[in-house]
DNA sequence: ATAACTGTTCAAGAGTTCATGAGGTATTGA
DNA sequence: TCAATACCTCATGAACTCTTGAACAGTTAT
């Protein structure tokens, strides 16, 4: 289970424009990465700016950094993202129906073609 | 779908210790909601602490306020709590395999006697 | 009416976050 | 070794967040 301390850790940092568009263009780009140069010109960000929200990233734990010769490769840490997740639905929000309902009705306006993991949730808890 | 702007309010409105004890706590006693007197002796705030952190968290959409003669009365709002849940799940994971493996992974620690939702959502992914 | 009760709003101050730009470190190629 | 590349760190200032206490506003009881 994911400790209160670094939950809200997380929350901290993924309540930011910048570093929610690195999140996501990280996920997207799965376990290879990308590096740091190639980041800033996807986004548009300076340098600086850039590091500054990956550094905020990896502390929270919701990416992480190696190096290959002279780049930084980030990728998106899966378990850190899964923790989060997994404290909101559990330790936060306690399971509690009328979320999940919800959850799952602000979902269905989307229009994914493709079978819908939020459905999937309520479909089980109707079982 | 939640707009990514609201989603970020949620995330900012959450991203505090705390916020997070209201929202627990007012998930807690369901639709009828508490009185802001007894949430602030429950927790130890002060009057004007405790209007401020409500107010932000009813700004982000995730609580909601009534009058009851002299009281004001605090519920969750289910759909805006649902909301962010399926902007996470959905629009910034994406329904990630890695991440929602990890969202299981992390919840068997907890030791939940009842059925898990988040256990349930993996086994409808692997149907 | 007046007083008591319940909450909100406001202003001041401390602390935090963030963007910017200058300067620094590590790595590679000439 | 020198220059170029890729990235990080640090100092600064602007803007935001949060706490506190005092003043205010609505509601009820005497």
């Amino acid at each position: 289970m994911m400790e209160r301390r670094s939950a809200l850790a997380a929350l901290s940092a993924m309540a930011n424009d910048a570093r929610l568009d690195l999140l996501r263009l990280l996920l997207r780009h799965g376990p290879d990465g990308m590096a740091a140069g190639d980041i800033g010109r996807a986004l548009g960000h300076s340098a600086s700016r850039l590091s500054f929200h990956l550094a905020a990233l990896e502390q929270a734990g919701l990416i992480q950094s190696r190096r290959d010769s002279r780049n930084m490769i980030y990728s998106a840490n899966p378990s850190g993202l899964g923790g989060i997740l997994s404290f909101l639905l559990k330790d936060c929000c306690l399971d509690h129906p009328d979320v999940m309902a919800c959850c799952r009705a602000s979902s269905q306006s989307a229009g994914h073609s493709e079978t819908d993991t939020v459905d999937l949730i309520m479909a089980s808890r109707a079982s």
